[in-house]
DNA sequence: GTGAAAGCGCTAACAG
DNA sequence: CTGTTAGCGCTTTCAC
């Protein structure tokens, strides 16, 4: 489809693949459930039963009938399962970013759990832009993907779209209150207790301007991050003030320098950010403008990667098993496959402290 | 499929998901071609040329029916077409293993250009494993992918089951010298290049005995750098030992330590991995043996990836676009299903001297 | 317990 | 230029 210039119009019609080629190419022959069926001496639908465990056929047809399937090598073929059942054997995995390491041991652990269970995924970023969410889901949808694990950027729409167009299982990666109407499973980080052991930490040293770098609002479902965080001045006592950045690294050191440029008096002492990957744009912006982590300003990271000891100051941050994360999301859409009902679950999170908090500069 | 005692066999015979499901579910009425083509007043074939672009329907028509297919919400069941043409308007992409930041921006370039073309991506992880790897072959030729990346382990098994299975494009990732004879594209990291660049930094430092830490040989494709390595003696004055170590980090540690814990007489002095994140284990066995990377022993790691120049000491790396590759690798198999011809891209890479190398202790 | 046949959504050959 | 039709591989009634 889409030779030229109607390509963006079909493109917005139908998101598939534009190509014309191999028109020409040889169909490569393929063993079909008939082949099998055949070669057992029996009808397809036989076969059919045969191999799905379907009561209906006697037990010697059975045994015929797979030993048929492993001697031909059958494998079958998924496009006719699709169209005839709506089931592809696939999810979707919709990730906002491929760009923060965090997401792969997530995609790992999803990739892992799903492989377990005989099914496949298709992955998707959607690159923090909505209208790319929007397309990509459109694919999935067309691919008959079984369910979909979605860390969700901007409202509720992406969701919806989907449980209206699919009626299939979802579930939320880190989005906790996102689209509440909708009855997803639901597998996060606790992050309100990652900013409660953060800033108790850093209270804990003696800080009391106290910032939290937090992706605009339409980009992220930081916002309990950013409510709790508030929330917490109630409880403990600090300033709180946050930092809104978008989440590119060059983007982020930017602002960062912007506010660590200010007065001693004003600038906070202690910086927490959502990743450890943005944590190295505080140590880019403090080596920017001439102050010292761990010294001059304390930051505490959130993932703590691999590398994140190994950094100089090491960093100090928030431990989360997304291996872990990413098992949860495949399990509960996995269960909810199996016909059991949506489910939660809160990962929690630990601390580690190393060199890049410190008490406040005095 | 398989419930119970045989699935195990069923397993074997049909690696796709076996839950039984949502048999009850409703199932959404979709928006079919033939409805489009019902809003527009013409047959169905009629709206599958127009929308295809292809010669044989009128303007008017054709016009008519992309607005019907835009009113309705139109898109194409890609089960319909793949069923039909052979063609799912998606590809895979085959992994070593997804524990290794390297691949995360490789994934993120492939996807975004695949994404660009209107392709989907099925994703698979072979974790260092033969069989998976085999059994993920297995599984994306039956979803019909139209085409295959693979940054392949062990022989060249999965690369001929691909071809003569499905005759459909392929591209190897990282693997150049791998299964000549099947015709592919190649795209990788100039590792010879890397090996030559992290030899000569170190010779130019003085080092006189350096190790090199390669994965075993079935579970990569780094007899290039080995054997280009080993070719460097010829050249430049030092001692070579290669070090063989699965990928594993932990492993890596503990296997390193050994070598770390040798006397200072014959221990290398210089030690180049084949990735940052095998770097860090380095650290780790030097930490674990009392010695300091950067005085004591030299590192060179491999990736550059974004936390390296903060670590402590920072690490001296060889430079490589991954993303570039990732997107070269889509590049090079899109030119495929448009009917070019198979081509190879080599990557360059450039040294990021830094503290982790420094002059051998005397 | 078994087989014949319909039809999922789509494309391509062919007839009008 | 347009419409009818067959059939891709599979599952699932429905008759036997």
């Amino acid at each position: 489809m889409g030779k030229g210039h109607d390509s963006m119009l079909t493109a917005a019609i139908a998101p598939t693949a534009s190509y014309e080629w191999m028109m020409t190419m040889e169909r490569r022959r393929r063993v079909s459930l008939s082949d099998v069926a055949r070669a057992a001496g029996v009808s397809t639908s036989a076969a059919s039963f045969a191999l799905n465990s379907r009561p209906g056929v006697s037990d010697t047809v059975r045994e015929r009938v797979k030993e048929a399937a492993v001697q031909l090598g059958y494998v079958p073929w998924v496009s006719g399962v699709a169209l005839r059942t709506g089931r592809s054997g696939a999810v979707g995995l919709l990730i906002r970013n491929l760009r923060n390491p965090f997401f792969l041991d997530v995609i790992n652990g999803f990739d892992a759990t799903c492989a377990e269970a005989g099914l496949g995924v298709v992955i998707g970023s959607a690159d923090y832009t909505p209208s790319r969410e929007s397309e990509l889901l459109s694919t999935f949808i067309a691919r008959e993907v079984d369910g979909l694990a979605l860390a969700p950027i901007g409202g509720g729409s992406a969701a919806s779209r989907w449980h209206d167009a699919t009626a299939k299982p979802i579930v939320f990666i880190n989005a906790a209150q996102h689209a509440p109407d909708i009855d997803a499973s639901r597998v996060h980080v606790d992050s309100e207790g990652a900013v409660r052991q953060a800033v108790k930490h850093l209270v804990g040293l003696g800080h009391s301007r106290i910032a939290l770098v937090a992706a605009p609002k339409e980009h992220s479902a930081d916002n309990e991050r950013t409510g709790c965080f508030l929330a917490l001045q109630g409880e403990l006592a600090f300033e709180a003030r946050t930092i809104s950045s978008e989440m590119r690294h060059d983007r982020a050191v930017e602002v960062l320098t912007n506010v660590l440029e200010e007065s001693s008096e004003t600038r906070p002492t202690g910086i927490i950010t959502s990743s450890d990957y943005l944590a190295t744009a505080v140590y880019s912006a403090a080596s920017d403008v001439g102050l010292r982590v761990g010294v001059d300003v304390s930051v505490v990271g959130h993932d703590d990667l691999a590398t994140s000891r190994f950094l100089s100051p090491s960093l100090t941050s928030i431990a989360v098993d997304r291996y872990g994360l990413g098992v949860a999301a495949a399990r509960a859409l996995i269960h909810q496959l199996g016909g059991a009902g949506t489910s939660t679950v809160v990962v929690p999170t630990t601390l580690i402290a190393r060199q890049s908090s410190c008490p406040p500069p005095t």
